[in-house]
DNA sequence: TGACATATGCCGTTGGACGACTTATGGTGC
DNA sequence: GCACCATAAGTCGTCCAACGGCATATGTCA
């Protein structure tokens, strides 16, 4: 799973956000880094419609116009509990290696003037 | 960046590794889960060597064969230290909205017997 | 009236990951 | 002696998630 799908599910965690709602609580769970796309939000609404890791939690018509809200649904919930494991332990683990690294002689292979 | 890229980065932070030592540094650090195929890691090499992530540590020929190791820049260390704070920080901020999750009514909209 | 925020959605492109394949050596077991 | 696997490096075509751009519509504020 990658970081756009990720921070979706993230902004459904606490509660159902309709489309627009997420693409401002992905940018700033991200701290404005993020700014999802509506190619890429609707694109990944309809993917994660049919894996069932949300659902359409409400459809109301405001001004005539569908308003839809997404919730994550059982699944969804325990996908982004087990990536946010993943993630976390991933972290950890180069922040780990980042500390061990060897100081090693460095070989300048094209002769480079050190 | 994506999981398999920052995985790659990860096996060399200790240390410099040639090409298949990627592969089963990268099988371990994942926990068995990411079996990096040459196309994925060839592919990444070329790129983070082009993004000068990465730099070519020694050439040795091993019984008249090329054998490559890579080694993290000064660049790609920091670009590695940075990747893993923001996967810390996201993964963190899931996990916290995970446990923030109000118990709100189900609303079941094609009228499904619950 | 024009700009901007809110809000939903489509479509074509790109690029990283993937699967399958090739080549080569050395060791282990039958 | 031969088959098979581990080690080792690499190419190529495909696929799909993400992306940028675009269209549409309303409400608000200057």
């Amino acid at each position: 799973m990658q970081e756009p799908t990720l921070l979706l599910l993230t902004a459904l965690a606490d509660r159902p956000r309709h489309g627009y709602a997420i693409v401002q609580e992905v940018l700033a769970i991200s701290g404005g880094r993020v700014r999802l796309r509506t190619g890429t939000l609707y694109g990944a609404l309809d993917r994660l419609l049919k894996e069932e890791l949300i659902e359409i939690y409400s459809e109301e018509a405001v001004d005539g116009r569908l308003r839809r809200s997404y919730a994550l649904t059982a699944c969804g919930r325990t996908t982004l509990t087990a990536e946010a494991e993943r993630l976390r332990a991933t972290a950890a683990e180069a922040q780990r290696r980042l500390g061990l690294a060897l100081r090693l002689p460095r070989i300048t292979p094209k002769g480079a003037t050190t």
